[in-house]
DNA sequence: TATGAATGAGTATTCATTCAT
DNA sequence: GATGAATGAATACTCATTCAT
């Protein structure tokens, strides 16, 4: 086995039981034995088992500004309307944690409330999902579809929350998986609103 | 030292703990110093640590309910409109957590991703929310002030997430505070966001 | 039993253990086995093991400064001649290593070669006997007794290494004791040398 | 590379490992890494990290022998004085440990209090200084130039670990190094303690 | 009731050694 | 011969819980 796939395999099982259980109820025992692995394996590939835990937090962030940049690619955005804007933006996230349950359930439920160690690769995260947001009303603003009176940072906030814990409700904890059709219409339900509740025309 | 007294200081000293370092990271020797009482005092009042955390979450709940079944009282049903009672809600929310950062940090943040056993509880608090949300949605579609189309379910997690993020966001981590205008400020601001989302004329 | 009969217990286990087997040859679960205390007890006394050996270092250093200040006081420094103050300088000190055959073995031979932190004790140790003799020297030079052209550095250095060696021929490793008779004699025969070495009249 | 410039090689490194930090302190992988070889390659060479550690021990000794032997023969046993042949021997042990201080540190500080198995290397060098002096002192003896009343024993001890000391303190630890004449002048010194200490006439 | 010394199961981590390539 | 990934026994240390005083 390559090196690599040893440490992806390390991986991907810490993924899944930090996931299931968080961090302290996963012992380096449960990842030997889901990785199927000797003790000292886990060592050569990580420092420790914090290693193991930040590596993946990282991993996630990396992957979800890979998506949101990537995505963005395939707008027009000389074309689309700030809705459509808007809802593209609410499907790349909901994709991103459709995609994979564990990331899902450890950036929005498990990885809460570690030390501040950890917690501040969440708060990055949650952090980053606040200013897109932020920006994207911003956008908004700046086009003219955006209702007077609106305060950004209350706004960003109360969407984020929104945002975050519908895609929980639907991807995370016990409740695995959606069906393609419904994640579309979910998407446009939620577009719909935040677009009242943020732009000047319904 | 009465025998409630004792107790109180030792629930008391664990509550700031908990809050500000999780569960995990709080040690009973932490509680001991904090409570200046002496280990095996502990085991008198507490089963064990379990006992101490699941106390402090039990209590966080009742407090909540009563806080908003007594708000409820205050309240003319007969002549309040949809918009007002909606405020009022989100209001009581506020000046719950507002009260008691420990219960916010605690509720929004440390208490999350713990084990199964602890979790639950904050569940509960959760789709008490949520329930609450729903019902009052319910309400104002029984009087035909909710918008066609609107996913009821989608709509109460949809706020739910946005109220309590607005929370932790406002008195939760290190922010700890907020002036009495300011929050009146913010209800309004985030009731308007709501109305704007469910109710069919703004 | 009492808190300090207990640390004192396992330092008494301890101390015959790190003499008998070394720093790195000696576990905690040795200590425990000996000391007929458990795991944990240990780690309320000491912060680790390097704690309880340094404990111990730092005992031995403070036990052979005592004996030397408090051997002091019995001379008549008046009427002494320096070869009577030189015997008696070699007495204390080996009977402070014949008085327990642990200091002995861990000042003499398990102590050094430690890593830097343990060894800088024991270097301690060895700088005092040779300020000492070096300071005995010089009271001699003062007095007109010791021989022109001695080099202080070097006889400080080449009989502190001398009586050191003798006190672990006499008393360290295996060969435990020594009759008080024979302790008596080879102390004049070492003086003999000694001031044959430094003296000018014979 | 041939093959014995490769075991010289970890051989040439470990030695400077062993003498710097000791045997704990020192992994296999420093040694791999100061050798700039891989970690199966050691054990193709010795058995286990002890056998290394053995193997540089016994060339110590077997050095040190190859130069007293070999040092001898440049002496015209016919003419030479007692003192003189006193000053040789001392002059030849210097030298030794002169050339090579991790030899030094590790004979004289690092290899102490190892191991029963380690150390009886280290004895077995000690012991065989011990018997050199003795021999010579019984030379002396023999050829009537010993006082009489001196204790073969204790003397051999008191020399060897004068002798020992002095070059420690000369080559080992920190201290690395001393000029050719200061290495002349020392030897004379120490010598002239030495001969007064036990020849008759001084 | 209050105390705090004693406990020991539980856990992360190290590091010499092996062996398939 | 050389390599270095894999191994797992060994070990120090933590911390909730107990119980005699």
């Amino acid at each position: 086995m390559k090196r690599n796939e040893r440490k992806e395999m390390i991986l991907e099982s810490a993924k899944r039981l930090f996931s299931d259980r968080g961090y302290y109820q996963t012992q380096i025992s449960d990842i030997m034995d889901a990785a199927d692995v000797a003790r000292g394996t886990i060592y050569q590939y990580f420092k420790n088992k914090d290693d193991i835990f930040t590596t993946l937090l990282e991993s996630y962030l990396k992957r979800y500004e890979n998506m949101v940049s990537e995505a963005i690619l395939k707008l027009d955005l000389k074309t689309i309307t700030p809705i459509e804007y808007l809802r593209f933006r609410i499907h790349t996230t909901f994709l991103f944690f459709a995609e994979d349950p564990d990331i899902c359930n450890t950036l929005l439920r498990m990885g809460l409330g570690l030390p501040q160690h950890f917690d501040s690769v969440i708060l990055r995260f949650e952090q980053r999902i606040t200013n897109i947001i932020t920006n994207d009303i911003q956008l908004g603003v700046n086009n003219g579809h955006v209702r007077p009176g609106l305060d950004m940072e209350i706004a960003a906030n109360f969407y984020a929350g929104a945002i975050l814990r519908c895609a929980y409700h639907f991807f995370g904890g016990a409740s695995r998986g959606m069906s393609r059709g419904d994640l579309e219409a979910a998407t446009h339900k939620i577009t719909d609103m935040i677009a009242r509740g943020i732009f000047s025309t319904p």
